[in-house]
DNA sequence: GCTGGCACTCTCTTGACACGACTGCTACAG
DNA sequence: CTGTAGCAGTCGTGTCAAGAGAGTGCCAGC
């Protein structure tokens, strides 16, 4: 990303610095700040003539602006970039706050749709951000066992779970009215039936008999392929998100244009900006930052967002990220979501659901 | 609600043309506007001078008030309540609305989820206003059916259906591991225990035979009684809202003070306001209006609420409403709430449970 | 009791002005 | 050639006064 050669040691203290200033104050950042600070630890080299005389180079790669000319310096985007690729200091959460959070997590053991409220709920907050996460789920995995509970008379519920552990219930309008009974009966056949089945398995099964199942069976059948063909192809329909208040309480926006608020909430609530970026997050490792006019749709532009794939390669996952102002802590953010994925990791594992086999194969 | 003795006519008259154009313009109302407007109506009487001698003593009585000396008038709360009880014209949607909005649940036939989703979205699209909606529940009904569904080794899924259709799932961690056969056994002869049963027989039965439980059995038991009694208390924990986005266009908000915006997005997201309305909006029939200041808590202080019970008396039944300006298009907004709630009335009659029994019975 | 008209009050906008914040540049020193 | 000191210049901000506009309150007359 940080394509430009590498700058000059003391353009890199200074932007450095700049950078940490404004995060931290949200001002424009003089030179006689950076000067004083600079020259405090480094000695001679940083006086406030000699800073601004970087300044304006570094002005000129692009990576700092001003926003008039009788106004300190601000980062742009493009210095964002600089900084997290090779200015950042890591950061870590304080052992006070790890306990903190695993506390939290140790009140909803086991319950998964909680873990992944819970996370969005914290990242929020340590972050003062808004947070999304989205539930695991597996690009493949298998049928493990349905239910067909009836609801009235001609409407069905589908519960269904599949290797991974992931749920998923569907209503269904029944073509004639089926008690409790008969569908526990159907249920109980199809079970055996598509054990272990993948969305493609039951459709070719299905293809082969279709004539031979009665209405209300074809229904339950189609519904299954559907819902199996939902889950595997992964759009993360489902996500929670949290935070808002958060975000519109940071100084950006309290004094800001309200219009710029109406845009956040409606890219969050759509969520339009996960779909476009799941694919090249759940490829790599690690997270990854996107640097307000990086994104791919500018209703972000002024905005960063912080993203991570959570769950092992190949098991069940799902992407965990923040959405903050340009300036954000990118050092902390970047560790917060380091640890909450690395947390999601760990708790997934204890379900693990290596053991899955044993289930079917009784 | 109304408690003082009725204005004279041209008093009336007088609000009444006041409040509709400040609904309509959002701009202090001068006299010469009203005087205009009321004169080629009514003919003399209303000469500008006329007028703001009945304006002068309208805000005497509280009903009306000038931000400042030089501006026009507002109406206060006390002006908007004794509008709505006696000056504001009927008002319905239009044929075409209506056609449009049956189409819409027509696409989503027998969802009950989706009915409140989209009953939430239909009122804040309709009103431009934040709209909420909470999924229909009995406050008394009786167990119909469950299902245990094996998640992983030692935590299952309890699915619950009501006799009234509702539905609620919950994790159980399980004592010890239990394969699917094994839950499925545990989950057929508790039906056959429990059918028909109340959170309350649930409990007396438990007691007289916890010892003889295995383990998971009790913890099986357990959660179904405490499930049903959640569900018996009509906390309305699950809702749906939408509208923010629409809310926050509104030119209120648009020029307005972000902290504002924070204060009812915080109040719409945690629906704190919900509980406190519940039992006044159940016993009631028909639509209730809560203007500013008439709101237990002041964090709506600038925000009317139009809500309505929808169910019939006895049925499960919930709450919907629509949060917004107090100058807000009272006419139209009771006239939407009024037609979302008869079409909840009649989707669920559709789906209606008479049958219960019937599969409960065999 | 209604109305026309006038004086009054208050807000909002505009322009001028001074002030302060930083910078860019130049000239000089090491 | 590099770093530094200082100064002139630019631009945003805050204040103030003046003027325009809006709408009222009130009085006198019908």
């Amino acid at each position: 990303m940080a394509r430009e050669r590498p700058l000059s040691p003391r353009k890199e203290l200074i932007l450095r610095a700049l950078v940490e200033q404004y995060i931290r104050t949200a001002e424009p950042v003089p030179s006689k700040d950076l000067s004083d600070q600079l020259a405090s630890v480094y000695g001679p080299g940083y006086a406030s003539a000699t800073v601004r005389n970087e300044l304006a180079a570094l002005e000129e790669e692009g990576l700092i602006a001003q926003p008039h000319v009788s106004a300190g310096r601000v980062p742009t985007d493009l210095g964002y970039r600089y900084f997290v690729e090779r200015l950042m200091r890591e950061s870590r959460l304080s052992l006070d706050e790890q306990r903190q959070i695993r506390h939290q997590f140790y009140q909803v053991q086991h319950q998964l749709d909680e873990w992944v409220r819970l996370t969005a709920s914290v990242m929020a907050q340590l972050l003062q951000s808004a947070a999304i996460v989205t539930p695991p789920r597996a690009t493949q995995a298998q049928l493990k066992h349905f239910e067909l509970l009836s609801l009235y008379e001609s409407v069905a519920l589908l519960v269904l779970v599949r290797s991974d552990g992931t749920v998923r219930q569907e209503r269904l309008l029944l073509d004639s009215p089926a008690s409790q009974d008969e569908l526990s009966r159907v249920a109980t056949r199809f079970n055996a039936r598509f054990r272990g089945a993948t969305a493609a398995s039951v459709e070719t099964l299905l293809d082969g008999e279709r004539d031979f199942l009665a209405p209300n069976e074809q229904i339950v059948a189609e519904s299954l392929a559907r819902v199996l063909a939902q889950l595997d192809n992964f759009s993360p329909d489902a996500f929670y998100w949290d935070g808002i208040l958060q975000l519109l309480a940071r100084e950006e926006f309290a004094h800001g244009d309200p219009e710029r608020i109406r845009h956040v909430v409606e890219v969050l609530e759509r969520s339009q900006f996960l779909p476009a970026l799941a694919p090249q997050v759940l490829e790599s490792e690690g997270v990854q930052v996107i640097i307000g006019s990086e994104h791919a749709s500018d209703a972000l532009k002024d905005m960063s967002v912080v993203v991570a794939r959570y769950g092992a390669q190949g098991q069940p996952g799902g992407l965990i990220g923040v959405v903050g102002p340009t300036r954000m802590q990118y050092s902390r953010a970047i560790a917060v979501v380091r640890f909450m994925a690395q947390m999601l990791d760990d708790l997934l594992s204890e379900l693990s659901p290596a053991d899955d086999t044993r289930d079917l194969g009784e």
